[in-house]
DNA sequence: CGTCGAATGTGAGCGGTGTCAACATTGGCC
DNA sequence: GGCCAATGTTGACACCGCTCACATTCGACG
């Protein structure tokens, strides 16, 4: 079926106003979202936008919903492609050290994307949508699933794992602990993925990668 | 000496801006401070603000320069108000965590100008003036002098602590971690502070305040 | 003390923005 | 085939950041 030039009712305006919407965001984050101009990327007037978005805030949180979709699934790519290999205990911790480096990985490559996905939008979150934080949760839980962590030290910990993340994505993005070259942010997220991990799991079971 | 009525010369203009943009950003954060606004309220023109500002964003980085200094001295506040009593190190470690809570609670009070803080507007950070991050930075050297924490485990610490601290000041004040009362703020700042000093202090020097 | 330049403030205006209301077009259902 | 709801357009309003030409005032220097 191929579509006529200049039709005047577009078809997917909605996911095509989210896709230009998350180009603009990637430049450097939400502020960069311009509703005029998503409008005119995509052919169409301003005011067709507000046919399927109430407002700008609400395209936003739109962005924002995939943005952390995508970074949930880089995260979950990032668990793929290390395959477990030895002790179930050790493999945890490991994968809890891929997730947490991922979720970091994710806010360096794509700091605009990052900084629109937590923003503080009308939540817009699904009950079955994967987000970055279910991702960690799901590490943690796997931990003492699996035994490397105990259960006592599991509680209240989401929040200061995720915080620990979630800070040293934000502080490195932002360029916040000055310039760093590679290894020097390397060297920094390990060294905060020590700390978590270090706190969290049976010493015995903490690895080094 | 008494001032006219609406003298054509302010005579702080500079100072009195700071002052009406520093309120607005308090509201929500840096996207709260309209230019036009700021200088209605200081009862001036527009325009005259660009005698004392490049754009909208210097006034944006004096606004932060001035949050980030209250906020170091709210921290400085706080461990004044905790005098050191008992083993050095142990001493070392509370301190540690009182400055700490200190940053978060300001997250947590002033979530407005924590978000203008640490935008990523043009640093303008002098040399001398006194940061939260130095202020953590200066706890963890504290711990490294007393010998609460070994010297070895010092390098690269700023980072990760820092990035705990931050990160969970952001998810709180964000709302990020879902609508929690204040005992569970405060179960949430002592699991991180927890995860952070557990991971840097030697054990023995480790206290559960 | 007078003058004159630099500093500071004013007003109008430009291009851009989010948002809305009135109108145009079209697809799908009876 | 006709009609209604969905979808898109045009034009407008109020507001914003920013600039330019002009007005006022302060202070230094004769």
């Amino acid at each position: 079926m191929i579509k006529r030039r200049d039709p005047y009712h577009h078809g997917d305006l909605r996911r095509a106003l989210v896709n230009a919407a998350t180009e603009l965001a990637r430049s450097h984050g939400p502020d960069d979202v311009i509703l005029r101009e998503v409008a005119r990327r995509v052919g169409v007037s301003a005011s067709a936008a507000y046919r399927h978005f109430a407002d700008r805030d609400a395209l936003l949180a739109a962005v924002a919903s995939r943005a952390r979709a995508a970074m949930a699934e880089a995260m979950i790519d990032a668990v793929a492609r290390r395959p477990p290999i030895g002790d179930p205990r050790s493999d945890a911790v490991a994968r809890f050290r891929v997730i947490g480096r991922a979720y970091i990985a994710f806010a360096l490559e794509e700091p605009g994307l990052f900084r629109t996905a937590f923003g503080a939008w009308p939540a817009l979150t699904e009950p079955g949508d994967l987000s970055p934080s279910t991702m960690l949760i799901a590490a943690l839980d796997n931990l003492v699933a699996t035994g490397a962590m105990s259960s006592s030290r599991r509680v209240g910990a989401e929040g200061a794992a995720w915080a620990a993340v979630h800070g040293i994505s934000i502080l490195l993005a932002d360029g916040a602990l000055g310039q760093v070259d590679s290894r020097g942010r390397d060297a920094v997220v390990d060294r905060t993925l020590d700390l978590v991990v270090s706190g969290l799991v049976r010493h015995r079971f903490i690895g080094t990668g």
